[in-house]
DNA sequence: TCGGGTTGTGACAGTTTGATACATTTTTGA
DNA sequence: TCAAAAATGTATCAAACTGTCACAACCCGA
């Protein structure tokens, strides 16, 4: 069962909350992190693989609600509403928003950690609809990935192979082109652990992967590294939807 | 949406919720059938087919828990609970079981008919088949599938002979396009067993599949190899109605 | 009961991956 | 400026995972 290392963002303005349902939810065999505001949560989302997302409703900033509805219309991560109104009619909301369960505070923590496990049950005893605005093929620098195919061609349209570690890792760069990846972050995307003490597996996928699509793997034009922070992708990635 | 027409199946011992609940959710769109029993609603499973059960947990005779874990178990329709306990414990009993939601009595009809839309929502926009019910013929890069008459058509029109686990393999592969499916899942799709520690019985029937539909078995192009995952169908699939 | 086909198990070879070790590069601080 | 420290590149190796063969158990119809 990979619940046990289901990965929850926390997403609440109060700090206190935060840190010690994480701290309950680590202590339950869970991956987490947290957020302190919406903005903070979508950065999260965009930089790491997220399960399930707990989100308070109320948040000053942008609403919790709005961050939910886009959650939902995506179809990036299933999401639990905690709210503090006890009302029908507000509780109604949430799940007529399309969240997939809510919880009032106060809470009982171990009710939260029975309907998170409920949600992420249904999410993956059956896998979910792919996401609709995914993209089929990145194409970068003559090269295309096939992302449907799992397949990488060359510019002399040669088919490359890549093993499963080296396409997530690649995937992983084409979603994010120009921004600095920290190892801990490659891996998240990669495999969803999280980083050990002396992890180098990440400079392995890397140096493997620059043997297959650099020209020159010793001075490498597409991912370069960035001491002290992790790699960049510098290629310039199109989509190409025909 | 075919939540307009979901039909729902309400049990509950008490003739005066069951018949309130049914006229309210008819008036919203909704097919209903009332059981007055965990037999009864049995006898309505078997002899039609349910989006989503509504149960009452306290009912004489066979308990509704025991329904519910076997409508989760066998995964034929999605369950909400209606308890008149509040108790923490006894609600988490309940999702605990695997069932999708629960609601206290007493309830408020809006927001019952809330929860069932979310959980339609979720059980639908997670197609555990494309389409459970028409689909008639699926046609991959060439090939066709005639799941009528478990039959297999080669690019050259030539009917290759399947065995019925090859042919529960190819089809739960066919259903869900371009999404990794664990060995776990793939066991649960094509027999209903669960994983044995050293069950190697997956990757013998995809080796055997593999060996009829791909072109070159040692480079499979249709079903990819997920390194610590399982498989992924790669193919394009459509539906042929005609 | 027999016989053919199907399926799961065990075995073994081939891949993929992460850990380790060491060389190399970059940064830091004297 | 230069050496020590920190970080990275990568070869090597062992462990984990996968592909597939052979064989036995099972199933089912004749």
């Amino acid at each position: 069962m990979s619940q046990s290392t289901a990965h929850i963002l926390i997403v609440d303005d109060h700090r206190d909350i935060r840190e010690s349902l994480a701290r309950y939810l680590t202590k339950n065999n869970m991956r987490t992190t947290v957020a302190e505001s919406a903005a903070a949560a979508r950065k999260v989302l965009k930089n790491s693989s997220i399960d399930l997302v707990v989100l308070d409703i109320m948040m000053p900033g942008e609403d919790g609600l709005s961050l939910c509805r886009h959650l939902v219309e995506t179809n990036q991560a299933p999401v639990i509403l905690l709210t503090a109104m006890a009302e029908d009619t507000d509780r109604v909301v949430g799940l007529e928003i399309g969240a997939d369960d809510y919880v009032t505070k106060p809470f009982n923590p171990r009710e939260l950690l029975a309907r998170i496990r409920a949600v992420l049950r249904r999410a993956t005893s059956v896998p979910r609809e792919r996401d609709p605005i995914e993209t089929e093929k990145l194409a970068f620098n003559g090269w295309m990935l096939d992302t449907a195919r799992r397949e990488l061609i060359d510019p002399e349209q040669v088919a490359v192979p890549l093993s499963s570690g080296e396409f997530q890792l690649l995937l992983a760069f084409l979603k994010r082109p120009r921004v600095v990846l920290s190892r801990e972050q490659l891996l998240d995307l990669t495999s969803g652990r999280s980083l050990g003490v002396f992890d180098r597996s990440i400079d392995n996928q890397v140096s493997r992967l620059r043997r297959k699509i650099e020209i020159d793997p010793k001075s490498p034009e597409l991912i370069k590294t960035v001491w002290g922070g992790g790699y960049t992708f510098t290629g310039e990635v199109k989509e190409v939807t025909a």
